[in-house]
DNA sequence: TAGATTGTTAATCGATTAACAATC
DNA sequence: TAGATTGTTAATCGATTAACAATC
């Protein structure tokens, strides 16, 4: 994996870092919803099942949270990270592919929980035109362009077979879209300046596979 | 992350290089679909938006496999790595989870070109449990012990809420299920022998949204 | 042969972790 | 104060990449 910077002040963060960072939101908001009100990177790493020092290293870089012999306030930290990762203000995303998968995460209540909301979904599937998923109607392929342009959107998730993933992804980009998830099981090369992550679920289950029969010997 | 690391014979790769492994496969077998009889590590790597060093240096922890100053015979190569990755028995796993993502993984068509196979879903939702999905008909998640031992399965898929996924882990895992792909917002704390892949949706969206944040800048 | 490309060693780069001073 | 825990520097570890000999 190519590990991919940004520039936050005058620092480089990895995504990994951010990625990790996101998940300490979600677990601080579950011990707050706990009414726990102060928790120390020990307890909170376990819970996590990372070691203290990588919480607080990646804390390091967006700067001191804690109290020293003390610990963490779980409401400042929780309000800290939603500010730094922007996790505040709501943010819309574009879907290619509105098929079992795409459906699913069209469907997929816990993306709420984030601020994280599907704006438009598309297909080029005559037979998903116009269907209404959740109160979203899948709008025409072929509109994708205009629509994404139009509402500004920036991220787009792509649920469409391997053979059009390629094609969707550089109209995307096109259309203004600079960070794409990807679940087609092909990469996508695109212009360096948008971001692509990659999930692909067959190649996770391949290799879990692989380490099953290693296991057999 | 914590890299993990899998024996091979006397090697250790990590799962990062398993899973680049698979995705040469996919990509391999797709060439040869295409009729290409020889590839170089050059215009593969090409194609799969790595440095052709990587592809090398990955194919080298497990034989030579090409040929110098012509490169590898497709047909060759895919035969290797799908005995290498294991990938032409059939592998069964089990699902946790009937909801929308565990439909659509159930009915998702690409796990059969992996020869990757849904065996067996639960549910503790009385109203899912019974449901036919693509033949496969959800069965009480009170009996998922049983009929995972019985059918000695080794993988499994979870797709529950957040909330159940650590209990229904650990469940899995004295069923004897020891390869576990999480796809719950959560982290699981298991037996160490127990393999734990985690996809998290809503994490990734967030860094994605993280990384347009940045860049409006 | 000359050109191309592999396979591998050594160098680099980055991420994780150990150690510890600072301080609540 | 003594104990706990943070924040950070330095050391370690691992993964990627550069360089190049081997050879088709």
């Amino acid at each position: 994996m190519t590990s991919r910077r940004v520039l936050t002040g005058s620092k480089q963060v990895s995504l990994e870092v951010i990625k990790r960072l996101s998940s300490y939101l979600r677990d601080l908001k579950t011990l707050e919803n706990n009414g726990v009100t102060v928790v120390s990177s020990g307890s909170l790493a376990e819970l996590l099942g990372i070691s203290s020092v990588q919480f607080r290293k990646d804390l390091s870089y967006f700067g001191p949270f804690g109290k020293k012999g003390v610990g963490y306030n779980v409401c400042t930290l929780t309000a800290k990270l939603t500010e730094l990762l922007g996790a505040g203000d709501c943010m819309g995303f574009a879907l290619a592919g509105a098929g079992k998968l795409g459906s699913a995460i069209i469907q997929y209540s816990s993306l709420q929980r984030f601020n994280i909301k599907i704006m438009a979904a598309f297909d080029s599937d005559r037979r998903k035109i116009g269907k209404k998923i959740d109160g979203l109607v899948v709008a025409d392929a072929k509109d994708m362009e205009t629509t994404v342009r139009t509402m500004g959107l920036k991220i787009g998730v792509i649920c469409v077979p391997a053979k059009a993933a390629q094609q969707v992804a550089e109209r995307m980009a096109s259309a203004g879209i600079i960070a794409v998830l990807n679940f087609a099981p092909t990469e996508i090369k695109i212009l360096k300046k948008v971001h692509v992550s990659n999930v692909d679920i067959c190649v996770e289950i391949e290799a879990l596979s692989y380490f099953v029969r290693q296991s057999a010997t």
